[in-house]
DNA sequence: ATCAAAAATTTACGCGCGTAAAATTTTTAA
DNA sequence: TTAAAAATTTTACGCGCGTAAATTTTTGAT
């Protein structure tokens, strides 16, 4: 350790005694050199403490152990988590991830799909703004680099999709709250940015159909990423015009109750399943922070695990099968309804 | 566009009609190249889209233009935010931000730090884990790349510091608490992982000793960065057992709070200003859902945007001197109390 | 129109590493 | 013991780009 710094694998190589190739055969992987030839690089290894420079590596790698990893907002600890979840899996399986936020903006998320082509990626899981995405750009990064999209779907786009069941989440929600009470309003942005606030509104719609119901959809302004605050104004002129059509609330989305919990606490509206409160409030997502709302948060949880897993399992399959499949796979995983205080 | 694809900037200069060392001029500032040349090159870009890879660029140049930016925990959206407005400010001045999250977790830390070395970026702004940190690994980070730390200081690592002042956080909080009620007790983690949790701690022994008031603090079990959880069962237990010893409870951050306030809730324990209230609940750093507790919590904010401007700007003076300070810097922004109805 | 100075461009080489093909060493079989 | 086969190592070249030094072009003053 004390010796002069290296700089690079030639200068390693010299002081191991061995070729350069070599040593770079042995960082790729250690049993494919003799074992005689291991002992005198690990033994310059102890008195070095050189490692290659990754970067260089993937810039002539025919395969990169790159995996590019892009959220739309890393603010959201919803993405945060299943950013984690990724990460782990990644380099538990020796690939190196990346991970880049779009922060909400569709310029961002151009630029990290530039700079993921810089990367080489082995391949790239993809959680697109949705309808913000510039999908021609998108189209074209998927042409050249095999991805994976997760959480938000965009048509055709991509090698594969895994997410989850939008419909399962609102079956499931609308049938709890109905056979246990009035049956929901659904409260949604006008504009979301994410396809999934769509096909959950559609499933909303479709679920009170069949149960021959009168469904009824409230929609509040706002745009951007600061869903509480959009779900707490809306509440408050609700609640203010009492305009409210029921007495059960289906929020479109976990950040958008955790507001309008926020504005029914400021308005002394009680919420919660219990005796004697005005109203019920249940949503969608199972967001690290609903259990702690007050009350508590109804809700049904994404299958984070299996979405994280079989994300990352169909890229390594992605990956082995040379980037391309024969058809683009949907996997889709249910929700799991969470019963707490709040419906 | 329609033309075949220019794999790297040979063809492009190639098609373009330039030598490859000029069009790389062209690309570090189209104004260094002639008029003429520029308009050649420009309309190369329309027929081919060609874009630098910017890794080999990276790679070669003596001085980079990545920026590498470190946080301990990226699931929290105090972080997630706080890298959201780092990576525009460096997008803003030219760089390429690199994001990186610990996930709270040593070796991660580690790791990032040697992909780092990679990298070869001009600037690290470097949020450690704190207490956790390798610091060995950081110090030695630190001598080999000009990094500025933020959020947590570990003395004398990096060329300097930018956090808050703990002690103005606690002295506003501790002072407006006393001024309209019953001195807080404080209520915190036991072996809280962040260096900000013993500062707190410190300043508010420090402050109750100045007003001569007696000091209570209420440490609570529990690791790693669940920190709501670990609140929420801090405050369960405390409130079952009626070991509370003031009714005005100062929580070291606001996340332990926001833990706290969901057990008060569960408990029926009435938390705010208004008359008839049993607690009073404040805490520190303003974290992004702080305003949608039930009560909204009181708390002191941190200065978020001078925090990251003063580290940006910071690392890019840093930058500018050749990586090292005559001194290390230390700045320290003040709180600013955010009254809310908790307290 | 002429020529030196300034500006722009090109030449030539290097960065840190991967990898096919050639050369060497080791192992296996007779 | 020896030749062929197998395993390993080395040679030689390439990846995509930056940059100092050499060359060419342009500019400006006479």
């Amino acid at each position: 350790m004390g010796e002069a710094k290296i700089r690079n694998m030639e200068e390693f190589a010299a002081v191991s005694g061995i070729s350069r190739p070599t040593v770079s055969k042995y960082f790729h992987d250690p049993d494919s050199v003799r074992a005689s030839t291991r002992t005198r690089i690990e033994a310059a290894l102890e008195r070095y403490d050189y490692r290659p420079n990754i970067y260089a590596m993937n810039q002539n790698r025919r395969l990169t152990k790159n995996i590019g990893i892009v959220v739309p907002y890393l603010a959201d600890p919803f993405f945060g988590e299943i950013a984690r979840v990724i990460e782990r899996r990644c380099i538990d399986a020796g690939f190196s991830p990346t991970l880049f936020s779009s922060h909400g903006e569709k310029a961002q998320e151009v630029t990290i799909l530039d700079s993921l082509r810089s990367l080489k990626p082995a391949g790239v899981l993809l959680a697109p703004l949705g309808r913000e995405s510039d999908k021609s750009e998108i189209e074209s990064f998927c042409r050249d680099v095999p991805t994976v999209l997760f959480d938000s779907n965009i048509d055709g786009m991509g090698e594969a999709f895994v997410g989850s069941d939008n419909y399962s989440f609102v079956s499931q929600t609308v049938e709890y709250l109905t056979r246990t009470g009035e049956p929901p309003c659904f409260f949604e942005m006008r504009n979301p940015a994410n396809p999934n606030a769509n096909k959950r509104r559609h499933a909303y719609l479709g679920m009170m159909e069949r149960l021959r119901l009168e469904p009824h959809v409230i929609q509040v302004d706002g745009t951007g990423w600061a869903f509480e605050e959009i779900g707490r104004n809306g509440a408050l002129s609700i609640l203010e015009s009492m305009s409210l059509p029921t007495n059960t609330v289906l929020c479109s989305n976990d950040r958008l109750a955790i507001g309008f919990l926020s504005a029914c606490y400021e308005m002394g509206v009680s919420v919660g399943r219990a005796e004697g409160c005005r109203l019920r409030v249940a949503s969608h997502d199972d967001h690290p922070f609903s259990r702690f709302t007050c009350p508590s948060l109804t809700t049904a949880a994404h299958d984070y695990v299996s979405v994280s897993d079989h994300s990352v399992e169909t890229l390594f399959r992605l990956i082995e099968s040379g980037g391309r499949f024969e058809q683009r796979e949907e996997t889709l995983f249910s929700a799991r309804l969470i019963m707490r205080e709040s419906a």
